[in-house]
DNA sequence: TCCAATTAGTTTCCTAGGTAACTATTGTAG
DNA sequence: CTACAATAGTTACCTAGGAAACTAATTGGA
């Protein structure tokens, strides 16, 4: 088997993926790296933006973004923090109500996307592509 | 296990291989999207910029700008074909002869991140992967 | 204490990819 | 034979992400 082909298939299955986020959230007038980031905040609650990027392991500038257009959507709020530096991204109450619907829309297309996939497989995928990742991550702090 | 650690972890892993591509072939004036051209037109022989898109799974536009840069850099012809609206795209002389230095490059990137990923790991993901893909995309089709 | 190094975030510019609208050519139905 | 549909490629504009250079604030060491 050549390595090339394994490569291919996951920059596809990802590009695949993020194209189906972008469809179920378009009627919502969001994007999936948006939607990542509320993601986040929904469950982990409010953090500093380098927090955010850690977490979701972007880079600044693309966070920078994705934030500053949640924001003029109303979706989130950035207060100074005690440190003057960092911005302490929150959801506002307009996010708040509306999270459950976009929630909602993004689990069904989940169901649908994994519905083919046997449980047991997608355990298994998912803790070799994750120790996979953790080597070669870990490998360049050296 | 939340889907949503799956999707993550698949899209950090294609963010981080493309990013591995692209230091390996930085030397050459290389980026990882005219590999992905180069090495389809190494292997499978001169085609059509069309059937370049299918074979890659890219969108026409993407090609376009992929083929004219590499045919700026010298490394690809494009020849009308019989049909007059086809362009058949060919490796050039100055490519062929570089080919070599190139996937030498990326061969040994291939076995530096995946020495810690073992033969039978390697199999298993790939078809597992690539049978979700296929569902996937044949689900659209109907 | 004060200056240097670090850190958070932004700006600018790059690659990679997608959608929509367009041109030019080829096929096809009437 | 002609008009219309389909196809190959291009152009323009969008999202997503990364690197480098920058500003402002903080921390640490001489």
């Amino acid at each position: 088997m050549t390595t090339h082909t394994l490569f291919h298939t996951i920059h596809q299955l990802s590009r695949e993926l993020t194209k189906q986020v972008n469809d179920t959230l378009q009627p919502f007038g969001l994007y999936s790296a948006q939607w990542a980031v509320l993601f986040v905040l929904k469950t982990k609650g409010s953090m500093s933006q380098s927090a955010l990027c850690e977490y979701l392991a972007v880079e600044a500038p693309p966070m920078t973004r994705t934030v500053q257009r949640l924001a003029k959507q109303g979706y989130v709020g950035q207060t100074p923090g005690e440190d003057k530096r960092v911005k302490v991204i929150h959801l506002t109450e307009k996010a708040q109500q509306a999270y459950p619907e976009w929630e909602q829309a993004v689990l069904s297309m989940n169901d649908r996307l994994l519905e083919c996939v046997p449980e047991e497989q997608r355990v298994f995928m998912q803790s070799m592509l994750n120790e996979w990742l953790g080597k070669m991550k870990g490998d360049l702090h050296e």
